[in-house]
DNA sequence: TTGACTTCCATAAAATCCCATGATATTCCG
DNA sequence: CGGAATATCATGGGATTTTATGGAAGTCAA
């Protein structure tokens, strides 16, 4: 299986084209898209962004719970009206709607950060801040669930 | 089952490159691999090395994509940012980015530690700092340990 | 037409492939 | 056993291809 690692940062031009990472390209194509999923992250601090495998598995988990709770509806319709699917040009690249990078902050610079089955769009000095605290709060378990840091054992 | 074993070091060529030790080469082969995956290691003082299994086997443990669920392991984000797959190249080598030797201090010469089921890449003086550290604190456990001593080697 | 979007082309930088060489190890055969 | 012939490996240096990125031309709708 193919996965989203690494960081890349990439140009956002002043028509709003961005490359999408090679690497991620061939994931996606791996799996038979030329397109990308964006949607807001809940917070709003960044974009979200996936195959439309990842929208399909999430809806049927979504269905899954109670397929008429009121919960369950906006949960849904928050998350599939928000979501747009950007077709991947001949050079690469996407358009990612003003608006929507607007409220990521994202302008001129963006960072496409890899999350292991989807990847996220970041203004890149804020994504430093977030990795940053990250870190900070995992440095302990981090090692205790790789089984590479440290031989400490306590892994499940 | 086929283990990484030994220390090797190889040269770090101007271009970036870096020979993978023959027999990393075969270990990663008979898994089915023809790339590596890097991460910095906790304290960033090395380059923890290993197959795309063991991120797969981390994401499937952190649960997978799920843009509701912000508090999602944040350490699990950190590292699939930070991890890259490296493709072996005809010859047996990786490009590792400027960066990450620049963070693990290495220049020149890298040695591949073997580690069993992952390996390192250190900067060979800074190994062999660390392994007489390893030893010194391994040998004072054994002497209060029952079993052989080298169980919860506490080294990364 | 104007404006938004898409396709197409150009280019510089970077990554990848390909081949050559010397060193080391391995095999073969007398 | 010894020594030559043969692989394997690490490493260097081009040549080639891919990428990211900019700009221009073409398409379509209002």
């Amino acid at each position: 299986m193919a996965l989203f690692l690494s960081t890349y940062v990439n140009k956002v031009d002043k028509k709003g084209r961005v490359s999408v990472p090679a690497r991620f390209r061939a994931v996606l194509a791996s799996k038979g898209f030329d397109s990308v999923v964006l949607l807001p992250t809940v917070n709003g601090d960044a974009i979200d962004a996936c195959g439309m495998d990842v929208m399909e598995r999430l809806l049927e988990k979504i269905g899954g719970f109670d397929p008429l709770s009121e919960d369950r509806e906006s949960y849904a319709d928050a998350l599939m009206s928000d979501a747009i699917e950007l077709p991947i040009d001949g050079d690469g690249r996407i358009m990612v709607p003003l608006e929507m990078l607007e409220d990521a902050g994202i302008d001129g610079q963006c960072a496409f950060v890899g999350r292991g089955d989807s990847f996220q769009l970041w203004q890149p000095a804020a994504f430093e801040v977030r990795k940053k605290q990250a870190r900070t709060r995992a440095a302990n378990k981090r090692a205790a669930s790789t089984g590479l840091g440290s031989g400490g054992g306590g892994d499940d």
